[in-house]
DNA sequence: GTGCAACTTCAAGCGCACTTGAAGTCAAGC
DNA sequence: GCTTGACTTCAAGTGCGCTTGAAGTTGCAC
């Protein structure tokens, strides 16, 4: 019936994927993941969830969280690897995400390229250190350097700044 | 006495560098940063912390851990802002951590691009769904993608295999 | 000299992405 | 049919980088 295996244990897809099997478990409870059972209870995953697990670890790469892996992946075919059409959109958004991060890696760079040279860090001087010209523009406690999390436009003041949670 | 304060209140700082109080504490219970006390117990930080918060939060976005950044830290003067040649090496160090990331999503960006046209993650020709070519070669459950976390040599084999944690 | 915001400590909690451990069951090779 | 390794669930634990809350104290403006 199976000319080329087409359900996996657990143990077999934790060695082709390379995740720990408790991983793939926590996947599948998240909905990332999905398998049939054994008269026994046990796991058999279809071949297609290997696709999936792949597409999850590259999501984590492009630095998505499960969540949002999970709502990429909504966005694909569920049996069948996805086609040109279908992949297109996921393709290119997350490569405006990738070019955002490179980019945000440039700019540091760059910084820290300057900064070899000007007895960093000087409060007036550096770029690295900066924090009123370039962000004291949108709220107190400017993030200049790390321009991922915008402060809130209600942000009161000090003591309440949420973290950025790297 | 003090042309221009050179004493900071955990709130000022937390307002001029964008963190919360009590991540300053932290940092300060992690060793990051110090601060004199006055007479009644309150921290008073000195101008010098504003460089030593904006260099963790530099090597944050770096990609480095709150530990590694206080092994960064602790090669650089206390006191007084580092000069060229203090700076330079730890310059160096960071852009070359830079460049891997930067090389790393330029990687994956570019097996985003050849996915687009090609069917991807099929299992046969897709770059990104890639288990048996690039990474096969160290180790069962190679990560191909995630080449940050090399399997460690004596990987045992499925059911074991730690997370990667990306 | 008083009022109030800003500060103090300490312990606990959180969110993410998992891992670990206990106690038990299944599947497959001999 | 027995053994053994791979599997099952569930609860709790881990590590990082913080935040939150309670209960109390300090410091500065008026």
């Amino acid at each position: 019936m199976s000319p080329l295996k087409d359900r996996l244990t657990i143990g077999e897809l934790a060695a082709r994927s390379g995740l720990a099997t408790s991983a793939l478990r926590y996947y599948e409870e998240l909905g990332l993941i999905s398998s049939e059972r054994t008269a026994g209870g046990q796991r058999r995953y279809h071949r297609a969830m290997l696709r999936r697990v792949a597409f999850v670890r590259a999501a984590q790469r492009v630095g998505l969280s499960l969540d949002e892996a999970g709502q990429a992946l909504a966005r694909l075919p569920v049996d069948h690897a996805p086609n040109a059409t279908e992949w297109a959109p996921v393709a290119r958004a997350w490569q405006r995400r990738i070019d955002e991060q490179i980019a945000e890696l440039q700019l540091l760079r760059r910084k820290l390229g300057g900064c070899v040279g000007c007895g960093c860090l000087s409060l007036k001087r550096c770029a690295l250190y900066n924090p009123d010209d370039t962000a004291a523009s949108h709220g107190p406690g400017a993030r200049w350097l790390l321009g991922d999390t915008p402060p809130e436009p209600s942000a009161p003041g000090p003591g309440s700044g949420s973290g950025s949670g790297s």
